[in-house]
RNA sequence: GGCCGAGUGGUGAAAUUGGCAUACACGCAACACUUAAAAUGUUGUGGGCGCAAGCUCGUGCGGGUUCAAGUCCCGCCUCGGCCACCA
């Protein structure tokens, strides 16, 4: 047998298993009968392991060591699940429709077709050759008709319902990609992709009602096994908050104006109105008065301010009076009077706010402009309450103080009394409780080429109407110009605007927009289900079949949007009936980065980034894989360390040799003679290990932690290799085989290798069963417990498992280091944790 | 500003969830093999004191609970992530 040479053999058996077809297929077996439920079964319906990787963009710069992280630890997962008889499936597919690709089109002149399709090759080549045992039979691509299709049949679904609705709304503008970009891409008032800033701009666009499901998508959270911090962060986003909308007249004119307020203790506090800059009622407030002028040059400087990005609340904190009063029969005959105010946001709640001294932006507003403050809880201690009443201070509405006013409840304590205002407030005419969020409905437009495109069509009237079904999938046309317009690429297509008039009649025009790529990604997990089907998106039964998802690993950048686009489209296909999951992903964890060697993000102009390609060329495949998931947590972001590869480089080349003196040896029965004890012992706590060693590593990879795992192999080679040098004990060939098989998930093509070639085996070890634990070596009949006096550790003794507390003491009063700290020979009180600790009090 | 997470050797990190702190690995040092290097192997490797057995301090800082705290509680400090004008 050679040395180990990773490359002369992992690109063979990389193409044996996917001639052998060992992965594959899986989706055809969606069935009818479901699977006999298992005992084994710890995560999953019944038999079934659907394990999911966030769906990839084929960038052109192929594979990153990023990207290895989380293939590896669920390909280790797939491997281990099937080895214990789970049914599992492991989809792989494309996130193919995208920016990057028609920005290099737009350098270049090469059809995004065509880069896509080389970037899919280049990632399926790398990804097979790190072993990952995806299905590729049931791979799948957002751009192809056969997949877009079906995004456009869901469009017409939610059309159908008017859950997909056309509304002319602001929207922000990158004059750099020359498109929309949802509220979500818009970071820092500039744009995702480019950093460029971004501006505000109104068009007739495509929305889908995500808000139907606002109060669904929040409670759904709860049944979910996802990490914490992710739920938070989605509950955070869709921010549902409970209140009471009134709505008042303005003096000496015929409008009436509402405001939201969440905190509706406040209410006998208010004495001011601010009003949004882009809100449409600041023009009818001030038009024809002598204010008109000053206002709503205002107004334009804070818009512009607001799309240039560089609005901060803070700095900016500035308004103008419109000249207009609030009626506010709340306070008897008070009167608010209205201002425009840069920090009133436009889209949330009704763009109009009521203020009072209780909140810190509006207190500094009040100061600013000498409005007068009118506070109406103060703190319990009364020098403190001095200072309230005196504007010295803002007292916090979060703060817990005394109610001052309304007279019904003075001397209530803040947060008790909220409910009882709320009552109060709707039994006048004035006032009703209402909820608010954050969330806005979903803004789908695209003016570009490289998405799904919007399968509408316009009468010579203008109307909207669907695509008739027969024609979908409304293909993407290929004569366009990539050139940016600022129109939609697909307007200068001059087939697909005769397609159109040839399909529907003259004068009939295309919708040219294309859909958020979110869109096409945020339903691909109910057709790895069944990919081929050109009937419908996904039989019932194979949904039936696979959904949920039961793991799922996404990066953490995906914790908002995708999440909850996907949320809301299996909630709408349930209501349909479709689907009888109410939510796709019941378990999630998020992959940590790999960073550079500097513990800074990797990136090309840093110089730090490390390529999997290189590693492999010097390690193989194996030893990239075993490094990645040795570095630590999975969900942890962790530094790439150069040096470090090479020890899991090492581990495999001392494997490969232990198995050198396999080859050939014969399981033999050891004489038990007095030369042999040794080896007998050895042997027996050989074994022992090894079957602790496979309970470890199997709980482990349920848990997620493949860095413990690993640890845990190399502690038991490093016990095997004792042996062998103290007491020349090999072990036997099927314990051999046991254990090749529990690194089999981690290092799938030298165990593989060793499985065939040393141990002659005809059928992969990646078919083989996971090792049965035996229960009764996991046991240990005696051990070594430590002995604390005094809280503190003095010695060992080693004693028999099951021995009681006072066969322990007793053998701890025998050491001598230890009776050294009991120097009265008596001691107070002894606590004997079974197995674990002896303290002795002195 | 809000929310979340994290601080353990020279480095990446373990710690059966309150029970021997530093498993496993990297690095480093010495030795063996070698003409030499690489590779490989052996031994050592938290700080201080000590020839040594051993003692003592030690998980960001300060307190507390407990027989026992990296882990629980209270108060700080530092770093990272996300959201940030949401009334």
């Amino acid at each position: 047998m050679s040395k180990y040479f990773p490359s002369d053999f992992e690109e063979k058996w990389a193409a044996q298993w996917v001639e052998d077809g060992l992965f594959q297929q899986t989706f055809e077996q969606t069935g009818i009968t479901p699977d006999p439920p298992s005992h084994k079964a710890t995560e999953g319906r019944g038999n079934k392991m659907y394990l999911l990787y966030a769906f990839a963009y084929p960038s052109g710069s192929g594979l990153h060591v990023g990207h290895v992280e989380p293939l590896t630890a669920l390909d280790i997962m797939a491997r281990y699940y099937r080895s214990i008889g789970k049914k599992v499936f492991f989809p792989v597919g494309w996130d193919a429709f995208g920016l990057p690709a028609e920005n290099y089109a737009i350098q270049t002149g090469i059809p995004p077709v065509k880069t896509t399709k080389d970037a899919i090759n280049t990632f399926s080549r790398q990804i097979k050759r790190i072993g990952v045992s995806y299905d590729w039979g049931a791979e799948i691509a957002t751009c192809h008709p056969g997949y877009y299709k079906w995004t456009q049949w869901l469009f017409l679904q939610l059309y159908k319902k008017k859950l997909a609705y056309k509304k002319d709304a602001p929207v922000n503008w990158c004059p750099s990609c020359q498109t929309v970009l949802a509220n979500e891409q818009v970071v820092e008032g500039t744009c995702e992709r480019c950093g460029t800033d971004v501006v505000q701009k109104k068009m007739e666009q495509w929305f889908f009602k995500i808000t139907q499901y606002m109060d669904e998508l929040i409670s759904g959270l709860g049944s979910l096994d996802w990490p914490k911090a992710t739920k938070l962060q989605q509950l955070n986003w869709i921010g549902k908050s409970e209140g009471v909308t009134t709505t008042f007249k303005v003096q000496d004119m015929d409008i009436e104006m509402s405001v939201f307020d969440s905190v509706p203790q406040t209410y006998m506090a208010q004495t001011f109105t601010i009003i949004a800059p882009e809100h449409p009622l600041v023009y009818e407030l001030v038009k024809g008065t002598d204010r008109e002028e000053e206002v709503m040059a205002f107004v334009e400087r804070v818009k512009k301010k607001k799309a240039s990005g560089s609005f901060d609340f803070e700095k900016d904190l500035e308004g103008i009076f419109t000249g207009k009063y609030l009626e506010y029969p709340l306070a008897g005959d008070r009167k608010l009077p209205i201002w425009v105010a840069s920090f009133a946001v436009y889209e949330y709640g009704t763009g109009i706010v009521n203020c009072s001294a209780h909140d810190d932006r509006d207190f500094i507003f009040a100061k600013k402009y000498g409005i007068p403050l009118h506070p109406v809880m103060h703190p319990e201690d009364p020098d403190e309450a001095t200072k309230v009443m005196s504007l010295e201070y803002c007292y916090h509405h979060e703060h817990e103080g005394i109610i001052e006013e309304p007279l019904p409840f003075k001397g209530r304590r803040w947060g008790e009394v909220r409910s009882d205002i709320i009552d109060y407030l709707e039994s006048t005419p004035y006032g009703r409780r209402d909820t608010n969020y954050k969330l806005r409905d979903w803004l789908i437009s695209r003016q570009r080429y490289w998405g799904a495109p919007i399968p509408i069509v316009y009468d010579p009237e203008g109307n909207a109407h669907m695509v008739k079904e027969e024609h979908l999938p409304w293909m993407l046309p290929t004569d366009v110009d990539f050139k940016p317009t600022g129109e939609s690429p697909l307007r200068l297509s001059k087939e697909f605007n005769e397609r159109v008039e040839k399909l529907y009649g003259k004068g009939w025009t295309p919708e040219y927009d294309t859909m958020d790529t979110f869109v096409d990604s945020s339903w691909y997990y109910l057709r790895f289900t069944d990919p081929r089907n050109e009937q419908e998106f996904a039989r019932t039964e194979a949904m039936k079949k696979w959904m949920p998802v039961d793991f799922y690993m996404i990066g953490p950048e995906h914790i908002v949007l995708h999440l909850l686009y996907s949320r809301f489209f299996t909630k709408f296909l349930r209501d349909e009936g479709y689907l009888s999951v109410d939510e796709p992903f019941a378990k999630m964890r998020h992959q940590g980065m790999i960073l550079g060697p500097d513990h800074r993000k990797m990136s090309k102009s840093k110089g730090n980034v490390i390529n999997p390609d290189d590693v492999i060329n010097e390690y193989g495949a194996d030893t990239l894989r075993m490094y990645e998931m040795f570095l630590g947590p999975i969900d942890q972001d962790k530094p790439w360390n150069v040096e470090s590869v090479q020890g899991q480089y090492r581990f495999l080349k001392r494997v490969w040799k232990m198995f050198e003196g396999i080859k050939g040896s014969k399981d033999q029965k050891i004489k038990r003679s007095k030369d042999q004890e040794d080896k007998v012992k050895g042997k027996t706590q050989l074994v022992s290990l090894l079957h602790r060693t496979i309970k470890k590593v199997g709980d482990d990879i349920e848990q997620l932690k493949f860095n413990t795992a690993i640890a845990t192999i190399m502690e038991f080679l490093n016990m095997w290799e004792r042996q062998i040098s103290n007491s020349k004990t090999q072990m036997s060939i099927s314990d051999a085989r046991k254990f090749l098989k529990i690194l089999s998930p981690f290092a799938p093509f030298m165990t593989e290798e060793l499985w065939r070639n040393q141990l002659g085996e005809k059928e992969s070890i990646h078919m083989a069963p996971w090792p049965q634990v035996d229960e009764s070596l996991l046991q240990k009949s005696t051990i070594i417990v430590p002995v604390q006096v005094n809280g503190k550790v003095r010695g060992r003794v080693d004693i028999g498992v099951n021995d009681e507390e006072d066969i322990v003491v007793e053998q701890a009063l025998k050491d001598e280091t230890i009776i050294k700290f009991i120097p009265e020979k008596t001691y107070k009180k002894v606590i004997y944790i079974k197995g674990k600790i002896l303290n002795i009090i002195v």
